[in-house]
DNA sequence: ATCAAATAGTGAATTTGGTTCAGAATCCGC
DNA sequence: GCGGATTCTGAACCAAATTCACTATTTGAT
């Protein structure tokens, strides 16, 4: 008898009509404008049924954000895939995180927005643990790299692991994003092309690593061309890397159709 | 006549009290339970006037961020009045940062939400710059440092300006506050000691700019070295950046009396 | 000193929106 | 079809931010 699989099935098949609606909710009106009574009645429920998936507001906000990780993962995949010089694979996953932040301003607002400690905790362990799980495959891609590099005798270990070794790469593109999203934060310094900074300084970080090969990092032109292969052997269907560049990180305002 | 000045002090000292209150009920109670009306009443006012001075609710913790930075800025000073050479006054940036996150980390908790892109856009213009213009002086410290880099011959500007140059640094201090913050991320990945990888990486980093002198980035000992004489020569008064380095960070629950 | 206008302070009322829960509707095994 | 279990409903509840009609105080002129 399969009432009960199928009762689960459509349980979890509105459950993913309710996180569409919210991220649909979001892009409309902004992230902070969300109403969970607005997400039920959007999808032809009472607001109570919306509280048998999601604990709190809170707790379907990390769903979400759970549940767009999987794009994410996707471009993630493409770079592991790809046949290319372990260093060059490293440079195309920050490539892949920035085309990311630009494609979907709205995600990124989200996922800052969630693991806010404030946010954070407020959710269900549950969800946080999924939250942790689904972003895991993202880890995985960027620790295989780091292991293919150790491997091919690319990159020394030091007796760390793959994610100790890379968590300076990681760390500087996750505050880049913070950055850029402060509006006017960058501008007070000066900095121009964030984006751009974040790619040579990625550089700069392995050639101090010592990943081989070392690149001069300084090399702007050395740097286009990689951008212009890694978009054409990986990322063909998305914007171009070097338009992602330029400009500021687009405002809700510029876009509202994101996420 | 001093009537309006007197006025004015008087009003800002109001201020500076309801700022006082809040920090302390959050210290209490945490951030997300901060009641308008409890500070205003704490301080025997009523809710109106607390609305003087703060335009909203996001518009005050944001002032009290700001309010808070002077407390960050006096260890950044102290490093620039440090006579030591630039890469080491480099390093000691970095950790006067850690050393702030342990002591106070309901502000971090604070500087993170208020940060965030959904907060940030929340409160009023004019708070926001306020907000920039008190953080200034924290990136005009690590600016200093750099352009005395440029000018004693240990760093190639390579035509960046000092902000442009040290941004990757900055980022990666950022970014590690965000990932250490979110609660079971780095266990995941069995990142260990997570402030001690970041200076580990800040060298690695400092080493692929060429910045003089080089320095062997993996020797633990020498790290060490560094950091108990920046502990003795800037920052006796403060926690030991070695015991900084270990464990977690602090919880709100180990550590209620912190802002 | 007195008074009217201006300014500041008050806190109860309003508003907003997340969350709950008592009853209505539906489903399920028999 | 029946009776109990399960699910759905949305109005009621509640917390807390924000407002605003009213009161109190200050000011400057007479």
């Amino acid at each position: 008898m399969g009432t009960r699989e199928r009762r689960q099935r459509e349980f979890a098949e509105r459950e993913q009509r309710f996180l569409d609606h919210a991220r649909q909710l979001i892009c409309d009106n902004g992230l902070l404008n969300l109403q969970m009574a607005r997400v039920a009645r959007g999808c032809d429920y009472a607001t109570g049924t919306l509280y048998q998936h999601f604990a709190s507001k809170e707790d379907l906000l990390l769903a979400l954000n759970s549940h767009l990780v999987a794009s994410r993962v996707e471009l993630f995949q493409r770079v592991l895939d790809w046949a290319a010089p372990s260093r060059e694979r490293i440079i195309a996953i920050a490539v892949a995180d920035i085309i990311f932040a630009r494609q979907y301003p709205e995600h990124f607002r989200l996922a800052q927005y969630v693991t806010t400690e404030a946010v954070w905790r407020t959710a269900s362990p549950e969800r946080r643990n999924q939250s942790l799980e689904t972003g895991r495959p993202l880890g995985e891609c960027v620790g295989q790299i780091v292991r293919d590099a150790v491997q091919a005798g690319d990159l020394v270990d030091q007796g760390l692991n793959p994610y100790e070794l890379i968590v300076g790469n990681w760390t500087m593109a996750q505050g880049m994003h913070t950055l850029v999203h402060a509006e006017g934060l960058l501008d007070q310094y000066n900095i121009r092309e964030p984006y751009r900074r974040l790619l040579t300084h990625q550089q700069l970080l392995l050639n101090g690593m010592g990943w081989q090969p070392v690149k001069d990092a300084w090399d702007e032109q050395a740097l286009n061309d990689l951008l212009t292969r890694i978009h054409q052997q990986v990322f063909p269907d998305r914007e171009d890397p070097l338009s992602c560049m330029a400009g500021a990180a687009p405002s809700f305002q510029d876009n509202p159709e994101s996420l």
